[in-house]
DNA sequence: TATTGAATTGAACAAGCGTTCAGGGGATGA
DNA sequence: TCATCCCCTGAACGCTTGTTCAATTCAATA
């Protein structure tokens, strides 16, 4: 052997990435070249294809290692044992996973449309494998009798929607610290499904 | 005269908008081509020309289309006259509204960062009007006292997110109908707003 | 019927696209 | 010091892009 097992690939595959996550969050997958990705790493077009096979791989790579990220992130959070509380886990989870991690967050809801069959088939069902995480809780309220809602499924896409809509407007430094924004959504999102308003601060 | 003003012109004017805009939904405006609209219309790429200056006017024209009808249409909404009346006329309105014009709604989404920067602020000024509509309606219950909400700028926001939301599940011929949809979604922004359960129907 | 001019074609333009690949560095391990 | 081989350059490939424009078509007007 000549060269110890990652030299500076274990440090350019990342930049690589980083780099079209940000170009992709800011211009979208179709209008930003390889060259404009390369140019951004500070390398030709053409050492781009050591680390992706192409150009769509890149954009998979980024999606489906986003929502595997999120999926496990979800996984390793503690979980309370009662609905109510492990909604507002959830809540919270997702308010802040989301705030860390905006152009990825923007990638992964935007560009579907430029994944392949497979490849979107990929991601759906690991977004669909995350929405299932909050359907569980809210069917979970509703054998507990903690929630009302008319229809779990509804809900569980009216709240995520809601949730993620955060990232639409958020930016760091603005009105509101990151735990009010959270606060002021996790209110909302109680209200909305709680079956009664006992045990809940006075206000 | 040799020809009366507007012969085909408004007949095929209309047909490449129309053409543009499923095309642009299903692939993005940086996907398509001018070539795609074209044959989407049945003509050749050259003579889309008489119709737009450029594609970026094109784009342009479809997102400012959109939400001044998006506008004139609330305009012209019957307004009750207490807040909670009126904000379960905003919600039905919006949800109805969107429901028709599913692609011209992904459009004015995704293809914001698209536009260039005087056509983005005219369109940002649109939405923040159609924003404005709605955060009126919470300030006025906020001095009814008939809500309760900790911020309105945010539950306006954390509404409509919401409520577009919809438009991202939403196919003819599911499981719900466009009413129950409606129901639903009026049911958990009312609950998440409002100051007392008073005056509402046995749940 | 002759004339007008809007609507359209089809070719052309320069520029940029994703991708490939032979060759050159340059640090590494022997 | 030498050989190895990973990483990268830079040129080239065929193709597509948005846009322009001279030439053509053809229905409506006079």
């Amino acid at each position: 052997m000549a060269r110890k097992t990652g030299s500076h690939a274990d440090i350019t595959g990342p930049r690589v990435r980083q780099a079209a996550l940000k170009l992709f969050a800011r211009f979208g997958y179709a209008a930003v070249s390889m060259r404009q990705i390369a140019g951004e790493v500070g390398m030709q077009a053409g050492a781009l294809y050591t680390y992706t096979s192409d150009k769509q791989a890149l954009l998979f790579d980024l999606m489906q290692g986003h929502m595997q990220e999120l999926l496990d992130a979800w996984q390793g959070t503690a979980k309370p044992a009662g609905a109510l509380d492990r909604l507002e886990a959830f809540v919270r989870f997702h308010i802040d996973h989301h705030f860390d991690r905006p152009d990825a967050v923007f990638v992964a809801y935007m560009e579907l449309r430029n994944l392949g069959p497979e490849n979107f088939a990929r991601i759906e069902e690991l977004r669909s494998d995350y929405e299932h995480a909050l359907q569980e809780i809210i069917d979970a309220g509703l054998r507990e009798g903690a929630f009302r809602v008319e229809d779990a499924k509804v809900t569980t896409l009216a709240v995520i929607a809601m949730l993620t809509g955060v990232n639409t407007w958020y930016r760091d430094g603005g009105r509101l610290t990151r735990a009010e924004i959270g606060d002021l959504y996790w209110q909302m999102v109680r209200r909305s499904v709680v079956a009664k308003e006992a045990n809940v601060p006075a206000e």
